[in-house]
This record gives structure tokens, C-alpha cells and sequence, in this order.
DNA sequence: TGTTTCGTGAAAATTAATTTCTCAGTGATG
DNA sequence: CATCACTGAGAAATTAATTTTCACGAAACA
């Protein structure tokens, strides 16, 4: 299946030929996919056989299946690994940025499990009251973004991105309340402080964060997103589109968890927006 | 370019074997992906050589670049266009929710105006001072988010999801002020309201908005992001992944527009960051 | 109703991919 | 140090697949 990896060979598995042929692959995508069996092979300096086992060798039934394979992968997975050339058109920025993005909805894909996501799911939708905290401007966005799905589905939930207060209201929580938090980098301490304070309360906490990590190990129930960001320090926040996926994704579950509540909630809403504004009802939930 | 449209046939270009064959298509791209011309023209009963027309009617060079360019547009676009089936099993949510997000990234790269982006982006350089508007949940989400990517970026920035406040500040707004607003219905006919105020002192607008809409009417410059939303109620939000790749790139433009200034902005807030928190500098900035 | 045009499938031809076979290089072993 | 086994490469041959050609039939139009 991923393909990608068999190319870039990182436990070096491959021959030295395979290796030879895998970068070139690698180097210029658009152009293999495009050639034939013999083209390849001259251009590459090998004989036409040469790549029909290569291709064996790495997971395809022969050449036409690899294109096939490698066009599959090509729009996500392969542009993707171009070197990092810092450049400043817009087109090249546009590129870079959505095929980034995109990369890290299809990782996070790979990694998710949806048990977690459901028992996740169960845990809000039976709570009383949520708490969600994030800070440092990532996660606060997708702890704000929590209560603005949330709330629209009829869940009473407070979101929190200053630390002080988070420390309070994790002091302060009453039965019944579920805390949600975001760290992409799972290493905010005052936060572990709010998950140890309401786990020795019973009150149950999940988390979104890097596995391994000590907000990881704190939390209740941790819905790991693993994601490599760039090196570019103006680029470092493809996670976000991973974080507002997962977010998404729950607010979904928790929708369908308990439709007829949610209906009912979205459907006043939505009547009060219409009076509000024109009366096109075809528009979005809230701008 | 775009198979997936020409296999839709919205124009009704193909002939009635060509629809059907690409209707065929369409309902297994997998099984067609990795058969033979012969198992294929079996399978759909028809002849190889209609295949063979087939494909080249379809802009391709022969069936197997068709197969390639069919693997190649199916990981975003085709899954998409799956009939909308309510589901609620975990799977089958993140399935559909990181797809449509990837499906609105998509759709956005292809209407992305590089132009109206540098344009915008050397405004907002050039901005002794930003006022960014949004409100709804989703539109002030982009709001607040072009605030916490710009102000390390040393812009001077602030976001106000607040209809009454964004009245105010529009009508305080001084010289070198620069306006960007978001709203995906663009119906929002306070901020057109704040817009015409702001135009008509001379201050200049950005849109991240529907084309077409009194907000993009209202805007001196406008982002245009047209997306179809689709009917589920309870997911009517990849389109927010679309506004924050404009944001994401907005950001990355006004970066490299002034790249000394913003490294050292950027290098302050790293310090800070490293600082008050445990020595790993390897971590994003800002949680 | 005849004629033309368009499109289809059968068969042939062509093109491309794969298998087989042989040979060269490498490393181990006597 | 020589030889033998082993691995892996390319040449040629084979096989498989695709494409072209051609003839026929249906539909449209005169």
C-alpha cells in the first residue's frame, strides 16, 4: 500500500539498481507516469527488465501497475517531498501550503481510531458540562472551535485559553463535566497541572495531542495526532487542519450520537439567523 | 486536466457509449484502476476498441494513461462524489469529513487568483495597522486566526468578531489602516455596511468571500473562495479548511514580503516561548 | 426510400511488457 | 589463488496487451 515509503526505502531494503531506479522514480514523478516500460529504462540508464523487477520488488504486479500506483499517491503523498526550496511566488506558496494541508488530513487519516473517536464521541455527548482549553493561538483555535461545533448541538461547553483560568475551572468543575484539551505540542505543563487536578476528581479529560506526550500520559483518553511539521519556521502549522479534522470529526459523532437533539438545536439556530438576516436559507450555520 | 468533470459529462459532450462507460467508471474507478482494456470492455459490454475511443474521447493519450490519470484524480476527487449516505459509524465520519476538507483544498487550488493574493499580501505588509473582521463562529475563527499568524509576523493586528465594535472601529479606522474581513455567505450586510464606511474614507478592504456577494461587491479587493457546501446539516464546514489555506498563505506571503523583519519577530517569540517553558526549541510556535 | 454519416465490433497489426536465457561480477571456499 | 556457487544484469525471444484497420449496421437526413 504506501508506496511512497517502499521508494524512499528508509530501512534500506532495497538493491542497489532498486535504489538507483526508486530515486529516479522519486525525482520526477510526472514524467514516469507518463512513460513507457523501455523510455524509463533508457533514461534512467537500465535495461527495460531491470524495471519490471524493480517493480516486483516493490509491491506491484508490473509496470503499468506501478504507474498506476504511483499516480494514486502522487497527489497527496509525492509532491509533498520536493526539497523544501524557500520561495516566495504566490503560486509556489499556494501549492505548498494545500499540498501540506492535504498531507496532513491523509496522515492523520492513517492514524485514527475510531474507537477512541467514539468513546470520545460518548463522553461528550453524556456531559453536563465541557470544558475545553487550548492556548498559544494553535490550540486555543481549536479549543474555541470545539465550543463553537459544540454548542450548536446542544452542549453546554466553556472554552478556556488562558491558563490562569483553566487551573480555576479545573479546581471548580462539577460533577458531570468532561474536559477536552488541545496541545500540539504536548508539552504544556500548566495544562498537565488541569488534567492531574481533574482526574484525581473523577472528572474524565480527553486529550488532542502528540502521543508520548505529557499531556498525553495525563489524560484520560488521548486521541493521538503524530504529524512531522516542515522545518520552514513560517510554515509550521499544517497540524491545525489535522486538529480542526479531529475536531470536526467529533462534533459529527456527537451530532449523530444523539440526532434529534441536535436537530432540534441546529434547527432553531438556523430560524433565528433567517429572521436575523435575508431570508436565503441555503446558507451556512453562522457565517 | 480535469477528468472528473469530463467523466460527469455535466455538458453533455460524451456520446451515449462514452456515458456509459464513464458512468461505469465512475462507479468502480478502483476495479478499473488495475483491469485490462479486455476485462473492462468485458465487464461493461462493450468492445476493447470502444475503450480505446473512449479514452481518447476523454482527453487521454490510451487506456493507460486514462488509468493513470483516473488514479490520479481519485484519491480527492472521486471519493467524494459518493451518494451522501447518513452515516454515523466513526470509520465512515473521518472518512467523509478529511475528505471533503481535502475535496474544499482541492477546489480551492484551482480558483486561487495568485495576483489578487500578492496584492493583498503587500497591503497587509504595508499596513501601519490591520483590522480583521469576521463573526459566526467560522468567519470570526479566520478572523482571530489571520490575527495570531500576522502579529508574529511583527504586523500590528487586531481581530473583532463584533458586529457593533467592527461599526466603531471602521469609523475610528486612521491612515495606513488596511482592512480584510472574512465571511463565507457574504451576506453579511453589517460588515457590507462597515466596508462602504472604510472605502469611503479610504481605507483599504480585503474580502475572503463568495464571489458575486454584496460583501465581494462591498470589498476594494477580493479573495473569491466558491465552494459548494454540501446538504448535510450537520457538516456544513470543510469550507473553513479553504478560508484558513488562504489565511495560511496570506500569512506565508506577508512573511516573505519582509523576511528580515518577520525572522526577528518570530525569533523574539521563540526565545520568550523557550524560555518560560522546558529547552525544546524543535517545537511549534505557540502550542 | 436511398444515401450519408456515425459509431460499433471483429480481426489484424502493432506496440509494449515480460519471461527466459546467458553472461558478468562478487564472494566464499577449498 | 583458483574455482564454484550465487546474485543480478541485459539481450533476445516470447507473450500479452493495446491500437488500428476495416467492414458492417443503425440512425439521420434528403
Amino acid at each position: 500500500m504506501d508506496l511512497y515509503h517502499v521508494l524512499t526505502d528508509d530501512e534500506g531494503r532495497l538493491s542497489a539498481m532498486d535504489r538507483k531506479l526508486a530515486q529516479f522514480v522519486l525525482q520526477d514523478v510526472d514524467f514516469v507516469t507518463g512513460s513507457s516500460i523501455s523510455e524509463l529504462a533508457e533514461r534512467a540508464g537500465v535495461s527495460p527488465p531491470s524495471v519490471t523487477r524493480f517493480c516486483r520488488h516493490v509491491g506491484c504486479s508490473g509496470f503499468s501497475d506501478f504507474k498506476v500506483q504511483l499516480a494514486r499517491m502522487t497527489y497527496v503523498g509525492l509532491r509533498y517531498l520536493r526539497p523544501e526550496v524557500p520561495t516566495s511566488a504566490p503560486e509556489e506558496v499556494a501549492e505548498d501550503i494545500i499540498t501540506k494541508a492535504q498531507n496532513a488530513l491523509f496522515q492523520l487519516h492513517k492514524q485514527l481510531d475510531p474507537a477512541r473517536l467514539n468513546e470520545a464521541a460518548h463522553l461528550l455527548r453524556g456531559a453536563g458540562f465541557i470544558l475545553a482549553f487550548g492556548s498559544g493561538g494553535n490550540s486555543s483555535m481549536i479549543s474555541n472551535e470545539l465550543q463553537n461545533r459544540l454548542f450548536r448541538l446542544g452542549c453546554n461547553i466553556h472554552s478556556s485559553n488562558d491558563r490562569a483560568m483553566d487551573l480555576m475551572l479545573s479546581a471548580a468543575a462539577t460533577e458531570g463535566t468532561v474536559a477536552i484539551v488541545s496541545s500540539m505540542t504536548g508539552r504544556d505543563m500548566d495544562l498537565v497541572r488541569c488534567l492531574e487536578l481533574m482526574r484525581a476528581r473523577g472528572v474524565p479529560t480527553i486529550a488532542l495531542t502528540q502521543s508520548g506526550s505529557p499531556v498525553a500520559a495525563a489524560a484520560g483518553l488521548t486521541i493521538p495526532i503524530d504529524l512531522a511539521e516542515g522545518r520552514n519556521i513560517f510554515r509550521p502549522t499544517s497540524t491545525r487542519y489535522a486538529y480542526l479534522a479531529v475536531v470536526d470529526i467529533l462534533a459529527n459523532l456527537v451530532a449523530y450520537a444523539d440526532r434529534p437533539r441536535a436537530m432540534a438545536v441546529l434547527r432553531r439556530i438556523k430560524e433565528e439567523l433567517v429572521r436575523s438576516r435575508d431570508g436565503d436559507d441555503r446558507q451556512l450555520l453562522g457565517d
